[in-house]
DNA sequence: CTATGGCACGGATT
DNA sequence: AATCCGTGCCATAG
């Protein structure tokens, strides 16, 4: 497919174009971060330029005009979301030098290699250097939850040290972002969790308990037992598992839950860096919304016009070296571009359709499918789903979803199920709640209902009942 | 007999 | 072309 390259040079840069502009699209920020650095690195002619920023909020700014996000004149416009590209380089906090860091005489996959190596920059300075290859091993053994497979005793007798030391570099790395990876089990990696969000903020001080004693509870949803086994009232029980579900992962890598784990939190995800943010304009709802999508870079990039100069005074061998860095740099500049629009009219798009979703949660969100957008914007089916795949979103809320969450076909109705069961009065079987929602103008079947119910583990009818006559 | 979960089929979505 | 999702039918538990 690609022997039209040495014949003409307008079919190449065009499909090629269409290739790359595909798989940036399909990058999430930190994979694009990366992408940008080795195209910077390899190539010559690429040059990055610093812009500048918004004094009072370290945005950048737009091309004209205020700052979006922190000057009134633009509560002007219209109630239109805004939607803008934000660059950001704060995007890796700590930014130390590991080279030669990983050791080569272990195999990891190098799917994985993302996660490890984050999470290896960040707990670098603080690492004593004989432990570093503990904690590359122990890294290379996370599943793709952050979690750890092998055992802790294994490890140290491997390298024959003492078993403290290994737990010391364990615990170093369970504390990095994302807090409470490389744990053993959920259970652990909640209580890593626990232990460092209690410093930042209060804790419920049960929450601990229950995690460390009663977690098989927990994720059953057993709150009655509970609310009996610690002998307070089971709402007490309903706020510190809010409080978990909002603020803790049971599977430190994972950005949502897959459909059959444990339902315990299943609505909230505590995930590292959102590739777009929504919020209003100063965090005041009454002001219209921002839509940032970010770029992992502070500036922009183009084609070096030196480089371009020098071209003129180059002559053979150097001549079509250059020429040919000169054009992949500018490819590389035009396809960024392009997946920047795109996105930005991807976002413009959805968040004009689910702002009732974005503004009042997850009971309004309409079921928009990644095909009508794409027939609203006018291009291939594919390139929404790509762009979709993989991306995390923050709400206004500050909660960080998929961005394909926003396609979800029945988070509406299964909320609206959450919240009639939530309130019922007596515990309603599934097919009175067929019923209920038929009459709220959903019509599902019976059998949908149950699945519902249980994608969001709830029990069945004849469960709940001992649940309410406790309470 | 009623309420639910399992399996599997078909149509939509990706 | 592969996958996901809603649904119908049937077995099973209560």
């Amino acid at each position: 497919m690609f022997q039209i390259q040495s014949h003409s040079l307008r079919p190449l840069t065009t499909t090629a174009h269409l290739a790359q502009t595909m798989t940036l699209l399909s990058l999430t920020i930190e994979e694009l971060k990366q992408q940008i650095d080795s195209e910077l690195a390899s190539n010559p002619a690429l040059e990055f330029i610093e812009e500048r920023r918004c004094p009072t909020c370290h945005r950048l700014l737009p091309e004209r005009g205020f700052c979006p996000v922190c000057s009134r004149p633009l509560n002007q416009y219209s109630d239109d979301p805004v939607v803008f590209i934000s660059p950001r380089d704060d995007f890796h906090p700590v930014r130390q030098d590991v080279e030669g860091f990983l050791p080569e005489e272990h195999d990891y996959s190098p799917v994985e290699d993302a996660l490890p190596t984050y999470v290896l920059r960040q707990i670098a300075p603080d690492l004593a250097i004989e432990d570093r290859k503990l904690a590359a091993y122990l890294l290379a053994h996370l599943d793709e939850d952050g979690l750890l497979t092998i055992e802790l005793v294994e490890v140290a007798s491997y390298y024959h040290v003492s078993l403290e030391r290994v737990k010391a570099v364990q615990r170093l790395i369970q504390k990095a972002d994302p807090v409470g990876v490389g744990s053993r089990s959920t259970q652990e990696a909640l209580l890593v969790q626990l232990e460092v969000l209690s410093e930042t903020r209060s804790v419920p001080d049960l929450a601990q308990c229950i995690v460390e004693n009663s977690v098989d509870l927990l994720f059953r949803r057993q709150y009655a037992e509970l609310a009996r086994l610690y002998n307070v009232p089971q709402r007490r029980i309903e706020q510190i598992v809010h409080f978990i579900s909002e603020n803790l992962n049971p599977f430190p890598a994972r950005s949502h839950w897959g459909d059959v784990r444990q339902p315990s939190a299943a609505d909230v995800q505590v995930y590292h860096r959102p590739d777009i943010i929504i919020s209003y304009m100063n965090d005041d709802p009454q002001n219209p919304l921002i839509v940032e999508i970010i770029m992992p870079l502070s500036g922009t990039l183009r084609v070096n016009p030196l480089f371009r100069q020098a071209l003129q005074q180059a002559e053979g061998e150097q001549r079509s070296a250059w020429r040919e860095d000169i054009e992949k740099a500018s490819l590389f500049v035009k396809c960024l571009q392009q997946r920047n629009h795109t996105m930005q009219r991807l976002m413009q798009c959805v968040v004009k359709s689910q702002k009732d979703y974005i503004m009042y949660g997850d009971k309004h969100l309409k079921p928009v499918t990644r095909v009508s957008v794409s027939r609203e914007l006018g291009v291939h089916e594919s390139t929404i789903s790509r762009a979709v795949a993989g991306k995390t979103v923050q709400l206004p809320n500050k909660r960080i979803v998929p961005l394909s969450s926003f396609f979800d076909r029945s988070l509406n109705i299964r909320t609206l199920l959450k919240d009639m069961i939530a309130r019922e009065a007596r515990p309603l079987s599934d097919a009175e709640l067929v019923d209920m929602l038929s009459r709220e103008g959903i019509d599902v079947a019976r059998r949908t209902v149950a699945k519902y119910r249980a994608m969001e583990g709830i029990l069945p009818a004849h469960l709940r009942r001992s649940l309410s006559q406790v309470s």
